[in-house]
DNA sequence: CTGAAAGCGCTTACAG
DNA sequence: CTGAAAGCGCTTACAG
C-alpha cells in the first residue's frame, strides 16, 4: 500500500535512479524529465523511507542534542532554537539527557549510543574527559560545544569571567562592600565549568577594587537550582549577616536566593541586592536584575555551525555572544549602616 | 575500518543470522554458540548499524515527541522525563517543535514528516484537526496524547475542571468573595483546551458558591506566558478593582500576576491573593500557591503507555492523574473592606 | 540449533 | 541526460 520509488519511476517511465536524481534536485537531469517525475510523485503521494535513504547514502540527517536536563530553562531554551534551526534545514533532533551530571562524580558517557545515528553533535554545558572526547572524536562527525568550551573543538558562549566582573561592577557601583557570591561546583570531569570563571571573575573584581574576598564570602552548591540556591543563601547569610548583596552564578539559585532573603523578612533590593546571570525568561517577573545572554541566539548559532561542519569541514570555531546588564528591582543602593 | 556483522560471523565462525540473533538474544541459538558470539563482538567492539537494522526490520527504535515549545517549563519536565524513559528501554527520543501553535489560527502540522522515522509518537499539549488525525494514524504507529485529550487515542493528564474548582474553592475558603480568572485562548485546531476546562471549573465553582461569575471577572491571552500574565491582569484590575483573589490557568501566567500586582502598590496574599495551576519548579521560589501536577509521572507513563502499545496493540486508555495543593505565600484572607 | 539467501528501499559509481 | 546494477548492513522466513 505504501508507495515506493520503483512506483514512482514506473508511473515516470523512467529508472529509479532519475527519480531518486530528481527528487533531491541533483544535476543530470533533464528539466522536462524532473518535472515529470516531481508531478508523478506528488500525484502518488510519495514519501522516500528515510531509513533505506540513510543506509544507502551514509547520512542520517539527524543531530545529536546532548545535555544535562531538559527541564531546566536554559537547556530548554538552547534546544528550542537549535531545534528549529535544524528543522529549517531538514534535519531532525536527536535528544540525549545525561544522568548524574553534576556533583562529584558524574557518570561517563559513551558517545557510541550515537553511532550511526546523527550527522553531527551539540553538547551542551558539559565536559568530556579523554576517553570520552576520544570516543566522541571515533564518531566521525562535527561537534559543537556550548556554554562549557572543549579545547578543538568549535564553541560557542559568553565570556563568563568578563560577565561576573561586570556583574560585580554594578553592585560596587551601587555603593556595596560586602559581595557575596553563589557558585557551583566542578566535578571530576569539568575542571573549567562555567561557574568557576564567574567566580574568577566576582574575585578579581573584589580585589581591583580593594574590597573584602575572602572565601567565607563564596558559598557552593551542587546543581544550581533554585532551592539548592536557597539553602545557600541562608548558610551564607548566617555566616555573613553584613553582606549587602550577592552575586550569584545563576539565575535560578537566584530566585531561590530571593526566596530565602524575603523569608528572613528582609527586603530585596533594599536590605539586600542580588543580581543573577543568565537572562531567565521569568527574571522580570521575579524583579531578578541580570546579566542576559541571547540565549536563543546561541542555540541557533550551535545549529548553524554544526551544519555548516557537515557540508565544509573547517577548523574549530569560537563564538563567544556579549551579555548585557538587565535591570530589575533585585538591585539598590547598598544601605547606610 | 569499522566492523561489521560479517566480521563477527566470520571470527566466531557462524553466520549472520546466527550472530544477529545472539546478539538481539532470540530463541533458537545454543548457549554455547551464544556465548561466542557475545565474547566475540565484544572483543571486535562491534555495534550493530541502526540504519540498517531499521531497514531490514522496520523498527526504527525511535519515539516522535511533538510538542509547542521545549522552552517552556512544563515541555521541557514532560520531554525529560519521557526522554529518560525511552532510553532505558533503549529507545531514541525525536523531538519536534510546532510553529504558532496557539493563538487563533495554528499552522497545520503534517505528521508525515515523521514517516518512517519512529515506532510511536507522542503529542504534548495539542489537539489535531481532522485531516491532521488522518495522515497521524495513516502513520500506523501508537500515539499517546499528553494534557489535551484527542478522542479514541491514549491520554495521560489531570482533571483540568476539578483541578481548577478545587484551586477556587481554597480562594473561598480563605474569605475571598470576588474572584477573577487568568485564562488561555482556544484556537481553531483545538476547542477543548485544558485552559478552557479550568474556566469551567472556575465558573460552576462561583455559582455553586453563589458568588459573582461575570464575564469581566475572566481575562484571556493568547500564550499563556509570564508577561501575558502580566499584562492581563493590569487589564484584569484596572477593569475590577474589587478584586481580591485571582486564580491563573497556569503558574507562568500567576507569576506574570504577582509582577503586577507588586507593580500596583499591592501585596500578593495580603492584598490580593493569587493561586495557580501547574507545580512550577519555581513556585516555591515565587511563593506562588498552586495546584501541582505530578509532571515527571505522566512524562514517564506517556513513555510507558507508546511502549507498551508498541509490543502490545490495546484500546486506547485514559490515565488521569491527581492534582495537590501546594501553599505557599500568595494566598491569604481576604483582606477586610 | 544453524545457515544460505532473499529482501528491506534507497543511492551511486559506472557505462553509455 | 539516463539506466542497469551493485551495494549500503542488517533481519527473517525458509529449509534442514
Amino acid at each position: 500500500m505504501d508507495i515506493h520509488i520503483e512506483d514512482v519511476a514506473r508511473s515516470t517511465g523512467v529508472s529509479t535512479a532519475t527519480v531518486s536524481r530528481a527528487l533531491r534536485n541533483l544535476p543530470g537531469v533533464g528539466e522536462e524529465t524532473k518535472k515529470r517525475v516531481l508531478d508523478t510523485a506528488q500525484a502518488l503521494g510519495y514519501n522516500p523511507s528515510p531509513t533505506a535513504s540513510s543506509l544507502a547514502s551514509g547520512r542520517t540527517h539527524s543531530i545529536g542534542l546532548v545535555q544535562p536536563d531538559m527541564s531546566r530553562w536554559f537547556f530548554g531554551k538552547i534546544l528550542e532554537s537549535s531545534e528549529r534551526t535544524l528543522r529549517e534545514a531538514g534535519y531532525d533532533a536527536l535528544v540525549y539527557s545525561l544522568p548524574d551530571y553534576l556533583g562529584p562524580v558524574r557518570q561517563r558517557f559513551d558517545p557510541t549510543v550515537l553511532k550511526g545515528k546523527v550527522d553531527g553533535i551539540i553538547v551542551l554545558s558539559l565536559f568530556f574527559d579523554p576517553e570520552e572526547e576520544r570516543q566522541l572524536r571515533s564518531l566521525g562527525v562535527p561537534v559543537v560545544f556550548v556554554s562549557v568550551q572543549q579545547p578543538g573543538f568549535d564553541f560557542v558562549g559568553i565570556d563568563d569571567e568578563e560577565t561576573a566582573a561586570r556583574a560585580c561592577r554594578h553592585l560596587i557601583t551601587m555603593g556595596h562592600k560586602h559581595i557575596g557570591h553563589l557558585s557551583g561546583q566542578t566535578n571530576d570531569k569539568c575542571p573549567v565549568a562555567p561557574t568557576q570563571r564567574r567566580r574568577v571573575g566576582w574575585l578579581n573584581t573584589l580585589r581591583r577594587f580593594r574590597l573584602e574576598s575572602a572565601p567565607e564570602l563564596d558559598e557552593a552548591v551542587t546543581i544550581m537550582t533554585a532551592s539548592n540556591g536557597y539553602l545557600a543563601t541562608q548558610r551564607l547569610l548566617a555566616r555573613r549577616p553584613d553582606i549587602t548583596a550577592i552575586l550569584s552564578s545563576s539565575d535560578e539559585m537566584a530566585m531561590g536566593a530571593m526566596q530565602a532573603i524575603h523569608e528572613m523578612g528582609l527586603t530585596v533590593g533594599r536590605d539586600i541586592s542580588i543580581i543573577g546571570i543568565d537572562g531567565h525568561d521569568l527574571s522580570p517577573a521575579f524583579g531578578l536584575t541580570t546579566m542576559a545572554q541571547p540565549v536563543s541566539q546561541e542555540g541557533i548559532c550551535a545549529a548553524k555551525l554544526v551544519l555548516n561542519h557537515i557540508e565544509h569541514p573547517a577548523q574549530p570555531r569560537t563564538e563567544v555572544y556579549p551579555t548585557t546588564l538587565a535591570e530589575h528591582r533585585s538591585v539598590g543602593p547598598a544601605p547606610r549602616p
